[in-house]
DNA sequence: GGTGCGATAGGTCGGACGGCCTATGGTCCG
DNA sequence: CGGACCATAGGCCGTCCGACCTATCGCACC
């Protein structure tokens, strides 16, 4: 789980940023700052993996906050603004990554991992590789060792599919294979029955799965 | 639920703002767009209750593309440029509420019911009275009528407590209470077990209520 | 060509769950 | 005051669930 701070003076974008990584299963938004000064508080109580900073904020910028901060919290810097001269601010003020407003909400995600990594994304044509090997949410243990037959139950529960009959009849198998697959996710997902299981699936990101 | 369609140029800006307000109970992003090209072809598919529109976009700007969509379906402009002439702009263009992007997120919700409420937002000094009239989200009957015990009960579902001894522990009931309970909110919820109704609370955001 | 693992399936068993009914005390409201 | 609603609690019953064990088939990897 990956403990992130969020920094952004448009608070549309703050919140909507916090809502949507928080719902990703490995990172975890542990508070937001609408400026500078704020961000540099709220990097010292959260003790956070990562920073996502915009440069844009009123009283301290992004960069003077990230100046004033200890580089050991690696960060990233997100801005509309991405020409040369921001660029060489971001890195001389000890940012990691220098993202654009334009990038998709996958890399952004994979540049957190990448950062609490101790990856440095400040080299644009390593950029595309780097995220790349950063792509999947590093899972814990249970949850990666799921099978695909495995998933596919999770997300059933996960879209309100819960008795064994409908289980079984959707995926044309037993009862009893139902149960054999149910046991054991219970086992790898460490839960006790399928509200639990149907909780983790949701939390897992499952229940937005098509087919 | 309201189907709504977002336009914006910045991806992190348009998912994460498709993220945050899909995952609010009565309203569903259908489609997004990154121009105002997409915007328009978005708006005939998906004949969404609402648009909501950024000004600054390649090709064809919000604005443009509001003056060629039939005004049928109501569109909010939400911009960081909240100068008279946009306002204007918006206001000419068919826009029923124009709003900053530094709207806090439950602000920009409120908007958006209000609007497919068939509300007009473009009067500054009634535009308060107006988003707080659509605060809540306004959701199906079964869930409006739970109880504050019931959805006591509906939250520790969805944060993982489902065995009715540890229920009946949490709450200092006894276990016949919490069944009662739960037959109420199957009932309520139009469910019919644990796994099912931790579904629905977590879906109507209960997950995330403290205490 | 084993060895391992996943998907399939069956049996048994005790306990948990959900459906249905009744009942009491408290609160709020007309 | 009576009615409506809620939280609390108990009983009964049939069904379903989860735990534990065994077993076969197929596929991939070495």
């Amino acid at each position: 789980m990956i403990d992130v701070v969020i920094a952004d003076d448009h608070r549309l974008m703050l919140e909507s940023l916090a809502e949507a990584l928080d719902s990703i299963p490995d990172i975890r938004v542990v508070a937001t700052a609408s400026d500078g000064r704020e961000l540099i508080d709220a990097a010292r109580e959260h003790r956070p993996r990562v920073l996502l900073v915009d440069i844009d904020m009123p009283q301290v910028t992004g960069i003077a906050a990230l100046r004033e901060l200890p580089g050991d919290v690696p960060a990233i810097v997100v801005t509309m603004h991405t020409g040369e001269t921001e660029r060489h601010q971001a890195q001389a003020a000890g940012a990691v990554g220098f993202l654009s407003k334009a990038t998709p909400l996958p890399d952004l995600a994979a540049a957190v991992r990448a950062a609490a990594a101790g990856e440095d994304m400040m080299n644009l044509d390593e950029l595309d590789e780097v995220l790349s090997r950063h792509r999947s949410p590093q899972l814990d243990a249970g949850a990666a060792s799921l099978t695909a037959r495995e998933r596919e139950i999770l997300r059933l529960l996960a879209q309100g599919v819960s008795a064994t009959d409908e289980l079984a009849d959707v995926l044309f198998i037993s009862q009893k294979t139902v149960k054999n697959h149910l046991a054991n996710i219970y086992d790898k997902l460490a839960v006790a029955d399928r509200a639990q299981a149907a909780v983790e699936a949701i939390r897992l990101g499952l229940h937005k799965e098509e087919r």
